[in-house]
DNA sequence: TTCAAAACGGTTTTT
DNA sequence: CCGTTTTGAA
C-alpha cells in the first residue's frame, strides 16, 4: 500500500516547478479548480472557458501529488468527451498510465460488471446488446405474445416500446406513471408492456447480456445491493471526476452519489450546453449540486480562450433566447477576427459547392483540412457534401449518423463471433441461423428451446445430435462452422472472420446481396483489418458496441497533407475545437429539428450555442431557399436561429455562384 | 413454414 | 427513396 504522505515529501522537490507551470498555463479560477482540495467541487462555466482543460491538470496534478493513477476514475457521457479527455491528459503527462480508469459511464460500468456478473445472474463474458439487439428482442417478444399485428406496429413503430422501457429505466419512473404522464395515448398497452418487459428480462438475463441500460442499472444495483463491493471501489478511488456534466441522467448521478459518500467529487459542466435530454440527462444533477454537496466549492470561468469575440458574441446573442438558462458571463480576450458569415445558397447542392469554394480558399491561406469541420443537425443533411468531396477529391471523415457496425452484414459477421463469445446470446444465434437455408424463425424457435437448455449451446451444437425441423443442410454448414472458429477461438479475430467467410457466409452474402456483393466484402475486409488492433476477442466485441466505431465503411479519397475534413453531428462535435467550422442546413425543419415539439426549442438553441462555439476564427452558416430534400419539399426559410440574431452579429452573403463549381 | 414479390411508410441527436 | 412488413404461392 502506497502511502501518500510520503509521497508528497518526494514529489516536493519537484513541486515548484510543476506549480509554476500550472500557474501559467491555468487562469486564476482554472488554478483554484485544479488543486482545490474540497471534497465536492464544481465547474460550472461555458464553452471554452477551459472546464476540459481544469479538469484534466487536476488529474494531473493529483498524480503529481502522490495518487495513484488507479485512484482516480474519469467519467464522461459519450465516447467523444472521453476520448478528449484521455488525449489530454496523455498530452499534459506524456503518456497514459495502463492503470487509470478513464471512459463512458457505460464502458467503465461494463468493466466493473465483467467483475462481479455472477452477482447479477450473468457471467464474465456476458454480450452487451446494443439498441438493435434490444429492439429485435422485443419484436421477438412481442411476436411470441400474439400480439395483434396492427397493435405491434404502434408499438415497435420508431421504437416506442423499447424508447419507453429506457426512459422509464433512466429516469426512475414506473411505467405506469410514466405512460400516464407522457403517452396517454398508448395507455391501453400498459399491461401489455409490463408482461413484456418481464420477458425482455428474462430473455436478456438467458442469453447471458446486459443491455445498454443495464449497464448503467445494473452498477449501481451492485453498488447498493452489495455494500462490500461498493466500499472496495470507494476505498480504491479516491477522486472521482466527471467532464459534461450536465450530460449525466438520474442513474449516474445516484452512481456518483454513491462514491461521494466516500471519494472526493469532482464535476464540470455547462447546463447551457445541455443537448441530450433525449437520453434523459437530468439538467437537474448539475443545478442541484451545491444543494447536495454543502461543502462544495463551486467555480466559475468566464473567460473564453476558444473563439474570437465576433464568435462568442454571436453565440451570447443566441442563447440569450432561451429564458432558463443559468446566466453567466463569458467573453474573449482574442484579437478581432473575421464576423462568421451567413451564405444563402438557392439548395443543398449549391450549399455543397459553397463549402467546397470556402475550403478551397481557406487551403490556399494555410488553414490544412485537419482544421475544419462541417458540422448539422442531422445526419441526412450530407449527402450532397459528402458527394462534391468525393468528386473534388478531398479527404473526411464522418462522425455520428449511421454506424458502420450497425449494417447488416457486419452485424451478422459479428453475430458468428458473439456465439463463440457467449453461447448463450439468443440473439445472436436466431440471426445467424435464419440465414441459412430453409431455415427460419419458427424452426428456430423450436430448436432453441431445447439448445438454450443446455450448459453450453455451443458444444451441444458441436457435438452433433441436434436435429432441427428444417433446413438441415444449413444447420450443419453452421454447426461446422462454429465448430472451425471455436476451435481456433484465441487466434487473432482476423482470421477467425476469414473461417467465417470461406465455411458459411461468402456463399450467404453473394445470395442475399447480389448487387453489392463486392461493396460489402470490402466491408467486411475492412472490420478484419479493425479487428488486428485488438489482442482479443472480449475487447474487439466491446469497442464494437460500447465506442463508435473508429472508422467509415467506404473510404473517401486518400488522405493527403492537411489531413481530413471532418463531418460530424453537433452531438458529436461536442467539447472538440476547430479553426473553421461550418453550420450547414441551417433552415427551419432542419435546424431547429422538424421533430421538435415546443419546449424543446430551448434545447435546439443550445445546440446551436454548442455548434457555434467550436470555432476559433472563422464561422460560416449557410441556408437554403428550395429544399428538394425528400417528399413535400417545402421550404421553410432560414432558421429561427438565424432569424433571431441582431444582424450585427454577423455578415450576409449571397452565394448565386453558378453550380459550375460543383 | 419459407421465401420472393408487392405494398407500405417514415426519418434527430448517443450509449 | 430505401428498408421493413404484408401477402400469397410453393
Ligand atoms: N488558461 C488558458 N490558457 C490558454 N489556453 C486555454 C486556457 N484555458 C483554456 N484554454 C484553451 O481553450 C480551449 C477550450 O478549452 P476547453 O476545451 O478545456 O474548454 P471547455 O470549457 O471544456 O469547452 P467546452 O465546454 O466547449 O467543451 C482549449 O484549446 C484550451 O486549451
Amino acid at each position: 500500500m502506497y502511502d501518500q504522505y510520503s509521497m508528497d515529501d518526494t514529489t516536493r522537490k519537484e513541486e515548484p516547478q510543476w506549480h509554476a507551470f500550472l500557474e501559467k498555463e491555468l487562469n486564476l479560477q482554472q488554478y483554484e479548480f485544479a488543486t482545490a482540495e474540497d471534497r465536492a467541487l464544481l465547474g460550472l462555466a461555458g464553452p471554452g472557458s477551459g472546464k476540459t482543460r481544469a479538469l484534466v491538470y487536476r488529474a494531473a496534478n493529483l498524480i503529481k501529488s502522490g495518487i495513484r493513477p488507479d485512484q482516480l476514475l474519469l467519467l464522461t457521457f459519450t465516447n467523444k468527451a472521453a476520448g478528449e479527455m484521455k488525449e489530454r491528459l496523455e498530452r499534459l503527462l506524456g503518456f497514459l498510465p495502463g492503470d487509470l480508469w478513464a471512459g463512458t459511464f457505460h464502458s467503465i460500468g461494463a468493466r466493473i460488471l465483467r467483475r462481479h456478473a455472477s452477482l447479477l445472474g450473468r457471467s464474465a463474458n456476458f454480450s452487451i446488446f446494443d439498441e438493435d439487439d434490444s429492439r429485435a428482442l422485443l419484436k421477438q417478444i412481442l411476436s411470441s405474445l400474439d400480439v395483434d399485428s396492427q397493435d405491434r406496429k404502434l408499438l415497435m413503430q420508431r421504437g416506442f416500446l423499447g424508447r419507453v422501457i429506457s426512459q422509464a429505466r433512466n429516469s426512475d419512473l414506473k411505467i405506469k406513471d410514466l405512460m400516464e404522464e407522457e403517452y396517454p395515448y398508448r395507455l391501453e398497452f400498459l399491461g401489455l408492456i409490463e408482461e413484456t418487459i418481464v420477458l425482455y428480462e428474462q430473455r436478456k438475463r438467458e442469453s447471458n447480456a446486459f443491455d445498454f441500460d443495464d449497464l448503467l442499472l445494473c452498477w449501481l444495483k451492485l453498488f447498493e445491493q452489495h455494500p462490500e463491493i461498493r466500499d472496495r471501489y470507494q476505498e480504491r478511488f479516491l477522486h472521482v471526476l466527471v467532464d459534461e456534466f450536465q450530460d449525466t441522467n438520474i442513474i449516474q448521478a445516484r452512481i456518483i452519489d454513491l462514491f461521494g459518500n466516500a471519494s472526493s467529487v469532482c464535476v464540470v459542466g455547462d447546463d447551457a450546453q445541455s443537448i441530450y435530454a433525449f437520453r434523459y440527462a437530468h439538467i437537474g444533477n448539475i443545478l442541484s449540486f451545491p444543494e447536495k454537496y454543502e461543502s462544495c466549492r463551486l467555480v466559475r470561468m468566464e473567460q473564453n480562450y476558444r473563439s474570437t469575440p465576433q464568435i462568442v458574441e454571436l453565440a451570447n446573442a443566441s442563447i440569450g433566447h432561451n429564458r432558463e438558462q443559468l446566466p453567466k458571463k463569458l467573453f474573449s480576450k482574442k484579437p478581432v477576427g473575421e464576423k462568421p458569415l451567413v451564405a444563402k445558397v438557392s439548395d443543398s447542392r449549391q450549399e455543397a459547392s459553397f463549402v467546397l469554394q470556402c475550403i478551397w480558399e481557406l487551403q490556399n491561406n494555410g488553414i490544412p483540412l485537419d482544421e475544419i469541420a462541417v458540422l448539422y443537425r442531422s445526419s441526412y443533411l450530407t449527402p450532397e457534401l459528402e458527394f462534391a468531396l468525393s468528386r473534388k477529391g478531398i479527404s473526411y471523415r464522418t462522425y455520428g449518423g449511421v454506424k458502420f457496425f450497425q449494417k447488416a452484414h457486419i452485424r451478422d459477421l459479428l453475430a458468428y463471433l458473439r456465439i463463440v463469445h457467449n453461447p448463450g446470446d439468443e440473439n445472436a444465434w436466431r440471426r445467424i441461423a435464419v440465414l441459412q437455408k430453409g431455415f427460419g424463425n419458427a424452426t428456430f424457435d423450436k430448436l432453441w428451446s431445447g439448445l438454450k437448455e443446455q450448459v453450453n449451446p455451443l458444444d451441444a451444437a458441436i457435438a452433433g445430435g441436434i436435429r432441427p425441423a428444417r433446413g438441415k443442410n444449413g444447420w450443419e454448414a453452421l454447426c461446422s462452422t462454429l465448430t472451425a472458429i471455436a476451435e481456433r477461438k484465441d487466434e487473432a479475430v482476423s482470421s477467425l472472420i476469414d473461417i467465417i467467410l470461406e465455411n458459411n457466409y461468402d456463399d450467404i452474402l453473394r445470395q442475399n446481396y447480389p448487387d453489392q456483393y463486392e461493396e460489402r466484402l470490402q466491408g467486411i475486409e475492412r472490420l478484419a483489418i479493425y479487428a488486428e488492433r485488438f489482442d482479443s476477442l472480449d475487447s474487439f466485441l466491446e469497442s464494437l458496441v460500447l465506442e463508435e466505431s473508429v472508422f467509415a465503411d467506404t473510404a473517401s479519397a486518400p488522405e493527403a497533407f492537411g489531413g481530413q475534413l471532418t463531418l460530424s453531428t453537433i452531438h458529436s462535435a461536442k467539447g472538440k475545437e476547430w479553426d473553421t467550422v461550418f453550420i450547414i442546413g441551417m433552415n427551419q425543419g432542419h435546424f431547429p429539428s422538424q421533430r421538435t415539439a415546443g419546449n424543446s426549442l430551448d434545447e435546439e438553441r443550445r445546440l446551436f450555442y454548442v455548434a457555434a462555439t467550436r470555432a476559433r476564427y472563422y464561422l460560416y452558416m449557410s441556408t437554403y431557399r428550395e429544399d428538394f430534400r425528400q417528399y413535400g419539399s417545402v421550404s421553410e426559410g432560414p432558421s429561427l436561429f438565424l432569424r433571431e440574431l441582431p444582424s450585427s452579429c454577423y455578415k450576409l452573403m449571397d452565394y448565386d455562384y453558378g453550380s459550375s463549381y460543383y
